[in-house]
DNA sequence: CGTTTTTGACCCGCGC
DNA sequence: GCGCGGGTCAAAAACG
């Protein structure tokens, strides 16, 4: 492959969505994020930890699109090559685990410097490990981003969350707002902001688990009731590309591998564009 | 009155 | 060691 970063090789690449073809895409410019599309990845037989897309965000989706402007669409895979990084094969380990992980490529890291991304897996039989590093003492949850059009800044995800947090951002003018989840004893945390390069855009990352069903969900989504958190991936959607005739499905129970970096740089994420209903398969309410 | 938000202070890791 | 930036805490304020 030949779409490795240049200016740092290590650098934070998240994977974001399956597209069900299976096709490699050319380098596309969505609002303004540049994409270098690498390998299809196939998570079908990972676990999910984004029941919350699939029970909620469904109606969210409907909900933006009714007034004729389209405010919503998801983040896509990012760049990725099998020499830069490394995704940890699946395995039928138990589902209520991680199991999905990506790590820095040592090999590919500037000198001096220690690979700052590596954010895995918590498998007790299946040997996948956090690289420690020294003084390193808390593992971090994993974390999952998406972007979202829209005017609204927090979205409703069918969970209750509680302000604990706002920051000002770096080089924008736009805050970021910290949520943790109100649930009892769930340590699930979001954070909330918009990004400075297109305003229209809303930036969130989920870290952690829920370890339990949402509220939303409880009340009035049977199907997805029915399915654990652990659910084998789910349709949610499709996309039409520009250059193609048949729109990509989109699935969403896909692991975000995220990086200890701090700042989610703008490259990092994409949108989908142009989902075409039905957006769920199996999550409609 | 219980819950949520606001916001300044504090802590910690990282780079220089 | 110091400064910077991100993340969290917690008291006060606001809200329903």
């Amino acid at each position: 492959m030949s779409n490795t970063s240049k200016e740092d090789p290590c650098h934070f690449n998240p994977f974001f969505a399956h597209f069900g073809d299976n096709q490699p895409r050319p380098a596309q410019n969505l609002h303004g994020f540049e994409w270098l599309n690498g390998p299809c990845v196939d998570y079908n037989t990972q676990s999910t930890a984004f029941d919350v897309f699939c029970s909620s965000s469904s109606s969210e989706v409907h909900h933006l699109a009714d007034d004729g402007v389209q405010k919503n669409s998801c983040p896509r895979e990012s760049r990725g090559t099998s020499e830069t990084y490394r995704l940890t094969p699946n395995s039928s380990a138990s589902s209520s685990s991680t199991e999905a992980a990506v790590f820095e490529d040592a090999s590919n890291c500037k000198k001096d410097r220690q690979p700052r991304w590596c954010e895995l897996v918590k498998e007790k039989s299946n040997t996948w490990s956090k690289p420690k590093r020294k003084g390193e003492t808390k593992q971090k949850e994993p974390r999952y981003a998406f972007v979202t059009k829209s005017e609204i800044d927090h979205l409703e995800d069918g969970y209750r969350w509680r302000k604990y947090g706002q920051k000002a951002v770096k080089d924008s003018p736009f805050p970021r707002s910290y949520y943790r989840c109100t649930s009892q004893k769930c340590t699930v945390k979001k954070r909330i902001e918009r990004s400075f390069k297109d305003p229209s855009v809303v930036i969130t990352t989920y870290e952690g688990q829920h370890n339990h069903h949402s509220p939303t969900t409880l009340r009035g989504n049977a199907t997805a009731l029915l399915s654990p958190l652990s659910t084998p991936q789910k349709l949610f959607g499709q996309i039409l590309p520009n250059d193609q005739a048949h729109p990509s499905s989109f699935y969403v129970n896909h692991f975000t591998l995220y990086s200890q970096q701090q700042q989610l740089k703008h490259r990092d994420y994409g949108l989908l564009q142009d989902i075409v209903p039905p957006f769920v398969d199996g999550c409609e309410p």
